[in-house]
DNA sequence: TATATCGTGTTGCATTTGCAACTTTTTTAT
DNA sequence: ATAAAAAAGTTGCAAATGCAACACGATATA
């Protein structure tokens, strides 16, 4: 079962799960609410968003299809307001963590499947985390980049990538200030380490 | 059904967990193995640990009683060794996550029982990371410094705190040189934001 | 088509940070 | 009790980074 196949199965069976559309630019969660919502993205591309005292914008997570997110992955006891904003038109599946953790009175088997599915969803997750771990605990910008690199290279089997969103988020996502990071492009360029083109990047090591 | 019960009851029935002890310094478990070991500590204390190219020791995580850890958890898709270590005498119940996401033949309630806490602890995870992401995310080091303290100040329900670790093991946790660190604490005590006696720190905001 | 918005690219400058190289204190092991 | 090892604490200096303030092009919107 994959994970479509499973927000799909959830949709039409003992779960009470919706799906719901979102345009550009609308909230699909708050993780204020203390609902335990949790929302698997079926189509389209969403921001984990916080704004901390100062305004400053922070993307906490990039989300595209199949990504599953809520407020039970993430700590609430910050003040700061923490949601999922829509960047393009979203599908999304959205259902209850308790109504999955309670199960039905029949003991249903989907209901077991199910739990096993989204424990392997959330194993998932959970490297896509440790990934933005790994990078922003490099000490600089050009070791955070590379190491970005590496791993879209990796996955692609390729040393010609193209960044899944734009220069500037991509500053959000490694948490560096953007200019700097053009900077550091340009230097790298310069070295020979990489060559650029907008959104695409050839690695040259 | 909490950790430790949990651990426990793993060891006596069909799942074929190993409960062992680890001596401070000694490995608990790589990486690379992919053998998809979860490990629960049971009690003791140890590091996630990577040495990067350059011989850079990184923490990636610190974990203590009823942390869980393993390979499912993160990305081996890097070159780079990635093991835990015991900094202090240890013991942790072993299983393999296939022998768990493969029911046993009688499909019997305590695997589904099992998935079900696998998950719980799984999402907790979850929050754990996210709060370092959350840490590692901020720009400077006394925005590192601050926040930290104020999630440990949450938690503990006082502006008395005190450190989990070492100073030398936060400054790897924060990612952050050690000596900078400690001259950003320095600076936090004269401009009268905190005051500090070793480990232990008062918030004074 | 005009215009507003967003992403890209660039630069000077002040500040922060990391690095290296120490000393002192505390903890651990013999 | 003593030695060895680990942690804490300091400092000067060079380098990296963030900030602010631009210009320019592309893309979306009215």
């Amino acid at each position: 079962m994959d994970i479509s196949d499973l927000a799909n199965s959830m949709a039409t069976n003992c779960i009470k799960a919706q799906k719901k559309e979102f345009m550009p630019g609308s909230v699909i969660t708050s993780y204020m609410e203390k609902r335990k919502q949790i929302c698997i993205l079926v189509s389209g591309r969403a921001e984990l968003i916080r704004y901390d005292l100062k305004g400053n914008k922070d993307i906490i997570e990039n989300f595209g299809p199949n990504d599953i997110f809520g407020e039970v992955f993430h700590n609430v006891n910050t003040n700061n307001e923490l949601f999922v904003m829509a960047t393009k038109k979203c599908e999304v599946v959205i259902f209850l963590y308790d109504d999955i953790k309670i199960k039905c009175r029949q003991n249903c088997s989907f209901h077991n499947t199910l739990i096993s599915n989204l424990l392997e969803l959330t194993l998932n997750n959970s490297i896509i985390q440790n990934t933005r771990i790994e990078l922003l605990s490099k000490r600089s910008i050009r070791e955070k980049l590379l190491s970005y690199f590496n791993i879209l290279s990796s996955k692609n089997f390729s040393k010609n990538i193209e960044l899944p969103f734009s220069l500037t988020s991509l500053a959000d996502y490694l948490s560096i200030d953007r200019s700097a990071m053009m900077r550091e492009l340009k230097n790298l360029t310069d070295e020979g380490f990489i060559s650029k083109k907008g959104n695409r990047i050839k690695l040259l090591y």
